[in-house]
RNA sequence: GGCCCCGUCGUCUAGCGGUCCAGGACAUCAGGUUCUCAUCCUGAAGACCGAGGGUUCGAAUCCCUCCGGGGUCACCA
């Protein structure tokens, strides 16, 4: 039975990064018909955010990244879980009690401190850490890297495993649920890598069949090195408030250090799992640029039906935004939208008449002309597109003016911008009493 | 600095000894459709496969060295 974990912890807001990772788990789980386990690691109590667990469920169901078992590390850390495997530990000398003051490893800066020097003073309490062996060679297969890794147990610190509080570290909790939870795949961020060999011993000692590991790629920023809170835009809340879809997001997330051998770009989450194979990871380090994830979001607005549209696009519109009325104005910019949040810019001209500016017209007396002459006959006109159309082109062809000249200044009158859906169909939606009124306040700005 | 991972178009990648003078997608540029923008369609440009050595009849694909990038060295995860 194949069970996955996605166990991070509540230490802020879910990025990207903790997407990616989530959906691979997911899918790994998934494509055998295995179980996905939440796990909140919440053993730093200095860290601890505690709106961080919700956060994570929320982001984790908008993502449709349902788990099937949910567990809280402090919950099991008050049961005593880790204090009995720790001691275990201890009295099987694989580990032993510190007292030495924890150290301060940002002023530090890089140790090269091994051995701590209490593991032979048999203390009966503080913290408890791993007794790590001399000279052995330890080694893994690494599921997502396909190779083995080795390292040389002299070059392992005697990490810690229970910390003086009483919570475990990491090193200890992530091990002793992964064995107890029956975890078959552990896949984690690279920046794990480094302390695997204190995994491995820790997995060892505490017996049980070691769970296969495997190792993700880290996101790189396109300012350099890995993606960082501070100076990148990584949060799956962020995105999403912005109007990105979450299929569009988890689908750009998914192809950032994954590809199916026939390079195929769109997948749905159960697409993915379906297609998922982790021979698809890859090795190097992928960089997080917004360029495929934009298009992607296109084409996935372009996707839904109109319908659907109107829920997703009310936040970005006035509020008392008719149903009816978006979805006559939806079909008119859906292809224009890259994301969501484009739709207020994009429509407010519906909602709003247009502020001109001069600066808009090229030509403001041949507007003047188009618009003089334009406005009587719509006036006149019936208010359907057929009739519209032919009336105007009718005046074109008479004047013998530029068609798009024409339809440039009578769209900036009604929009107020160079850049607008189709005009006639503008026209429609806004209705002849307001298309006129547009057309003469225009022509009143005109004179000026 | 020690240890570990990685290195194919600007970006995401296919490729796992010959069918690759390296294929796709995004981005870019050009053309078409069009009343603008966008969508859509077509096309172009873009990597001598990090560098140098091997192995082999033959290497992007195997081996070595170097260089470059990344990660990590806490009683944080």
């Amino acid at each position: 039975m194949v069970r996955t974990r996605f166990a991070p912890s509540p230490t802020g807001l879910m990025h990207v990064g903790n997407l990616r990772t989530a959906v691979y788990a997911f899918a790994l789980a998934k494509h055998n018909n295995g179980r996905f386990v939440l796990r909140i690691e919440d053993t730093d109590q200095k860290r601890y955010d505690p709106n961080g667990i919700d956060d994570i469920k929320n982001i984790l169901t908008a993502f449709g990244l349902k788990w099937d078992e949910f567990y809280i590390q402090s919950e099991r850390k008050n049961a005593g879980v880790y204090q009995q495997v720790a001691e275990k530990l201890v009295a099987d000398h694989h580990a032993f009690y510190c007292q030495c003051p924890a150290r301060n490893a940002k002023k530090e800066g890089f140790s090269q401190v091994l051995r701590d020097p209490c593991r032979n003073k048999n203390l009966a309490s503080g913290a408890i850490k791993l007794k790590v062996p001399d000279d052995q060679k330890i080694s893994y297969r690494d599921f997502v890297l396909a190779k083995d890794v080795v390292w040389n147990t002299n070059t392992v610190y005697d990490a810690t495993l229970l910390k003086s509080d009483g919570f475990p570290t990491y090193h200890l909790a992530a091990m002793t649920d992964d064995v107890q939870m029956n975890i078959s795949h552990i896949l984690r961020g690279h920046d794990w890598m480094p302390s695997t060999p204190i995994h491995l011993l820790v997995l060892d000692f505490i017996g049980g069949t070691r769970p296969e590991i495997g190792h993700l790629t880290d996101i790189q920023s396109p300012k350099g090195g890995k993606l960082s809170k501070r100076r990148d835009s990584v949060f799956c809340e962020t995105y999403l408030q912005e109007g990105y879809l979450p299929g569009a997001l988890l689908n750009f997330v998914i192809l950032l250090g994954w590809a199916p051998k026939d390079n195929r770009e769109l997948f749905t989450l159960e697409e993915f799992v379906a297609a998922f194979d982790p021979s698809g990871f890859q090795k190097a380090n992928p960089l997080f640029t917004e360029n495929k994830l934009n298009w992607l979001n296109g084409h996935y607005i372009r996707k839904k039906m109109d319908t659907e549209l109107i829920h997703l696009v009310k936040q970005y519109v006035k509020e008392d935004a008719l149903d009816e009325k978006l979805l006559q104005i939806i079909p008119l910019v859906k292809d224009r939208l890259v994301k969501l949040s484009d739709f207020s810019a994009l429509t407010g001209f519906f909602f709003t008449p247009p502020a001109y500016t001069r600066d808009l017209w090229t030509d403001p007396a041949g507007s003047g002309k188009h618009l003089e002459l334009g406005l009587g006959l719509l006036t006149s006109s019936a208010w359907n597109k057929q009739e519209i159309e032919s009336n105007l082109m009718t005046l074109i062809n008479q004047k013998g003016w530029k068609v798009g000249d024409f339809f440039m200044s009578l769209r900036i009158a009604i929009c107020g911008s160079r850049h607008t859906p189709p005009l006639t169909e503008t026209m429609l939606v806004l209705g002849k009493e307001e298309t006129l009124r547009r057309i003469n306040n225009a022509m009143e700005h005109l004179s000026l």
